[in-house]
DNA sequence: ACCTGAACACCGTTCAAGT
DNA sequence: ACCTGAACACCGTTCAAGT
């Protein structure tokens, strides 16, 4: 014990300690509630220090969004072949970034260049092109399955804040599809059954991924 | 000429006045500027007034989205089958939004049940079910394209705003790939010449939504 | 040389006070 | 009854002035 100190020491301001602190803060308050005040405040310092550290807000959270991505891992060999290995890794992405309220904005208004989206987008592309996916087509392949995870995640975000008023929410899109006059819109109202019932959730997410990955094959570079 | 004014008198604020500059304004100056202090000057008041005729900025949006897409006009018997109409629906939605900057972040946010918003979804459900997509599928291939049509819109809108740059932008990511280690990610590197040449921005919006809706007969449900 | 208090130029929204 | 000026409680970012 050479030291009388009781509390630790805080640690010294660095980038790493600011982009973790905004990552918790993203999950405790949400990611609009994430502002360069709040998380000045929670590394104990004024605003004005982060930008010691970082360009603008918009540089941070790609910071973040990277941050995030470090929990995903990569489908091995036990996985299955390409396609179950595709999947399995986009339905990852989809539920770690889903899991950080809208942090996927993020890769809606940037270019992510960060250590882990590349990681995960090269395994993507090798498995595309382990599949036979032609060289040409790869890139458009990986887009759009990046474009999906993105989305997914975003939806998956605003159900789980949805959260305990998931029913109130169901029902008052039912309520709206109930009230529209049946004879300009028969489709939505004979299959308003199906419509709300959001029925199991993992199935659609399954079926959608299904759809896409398999519908690889049937488009031209397919196979 | 009963009246010597020479300039007309200036329309009285509407609710329909109101979402009408909001859209110019998204059009004139992006998404994110269409502030509600902005939308109010463009119709000659303060901003207070505004809230008498919406409840907040995300309902006048929500109604600015629904007046966009009083744009698209329905695919007819003339334009083919049921899976080239989905297809050329798709196809115009992502075109219109697109062209309003980032207005399509409002499907993100909000559940959406405006009248055009509406009219699209009942023909989507439409043609998927006069393909034979079972009714228990329909509800999730219509979220999966309007998933995709919400991001390729977003996507759009960001190439528009690149603008000019947008050699600049490719150049730029080529950089970035080309300054990646070949050992670490070898398919990134390999696909480089395709990676960046976005090429035929076109061909590669139809050889998605082929994916996207040709995938839909191989998915269980399908046909 | 490094850090930051205070200020700048904005926001969305509310409500008391006017007409 | 309807409308709105002024204020409230925030933003992101900058920079002069400190240590």
């Amino acid at each position: 014990m050479t030291s009388t100190r009781t509390r630790p020491a805080k640690p010294p301001l660095s980038r790493a300690s600011i982009v973790a602190a905004a990552l918790t803060l993203v999950d405790e308050t949400g990611y609009a509630a994430t502002t360069m005040r709040r998380v000045a405040q929670a590394v104990d310092t004024g605003p004005a220090s982060l930008y010691v550290y970082v360009a603008d807000r918009e540089e941070l959270m790609a910071e973040v969004y990277d941050l995030a991505l470090a929990d995903v891992t990569l489908p091995d060999e036990g996985d299955g072949d390409w396609r179950a290995r595709i999947k399995l890794l986009a339905g990852r992405v989809i539920a770690t970034l889903g899991s950080h309220d809208d942090l996927a904005l993020v890769a809606i208004t940037r270019v992510r260049t960060g250590r882990h989206a590349l990681r995960i987008m090269e395994e993507t592309l090798r498995l595309l092109r382990a599949g036979g996916i032609s060289d040409a087509v790869c890139p458009w392949a990986a887009d759009l399955i990046d474009q999906h995870i993105t989305s997914s995640a975003l939806e998956r975000a605003a159900r789980a804040r949805a959260g305990g008023t998931r029913e109130a929410v169901g029902a008052e899109l039912d309520a709206v599809f109930e009230a529209l006059p049946a004879g300009a819109y028969p489709t939505i109202h004979a299959l308003r059954p199906s419509m709300t019932t959001t029925g199991d959730l993992a199935a659609q997410a399954t079926w959608k991924l299904r759809v896409l990955i398999d519908g690889l094959l049937v488009a031209p570079g397919g196979a």
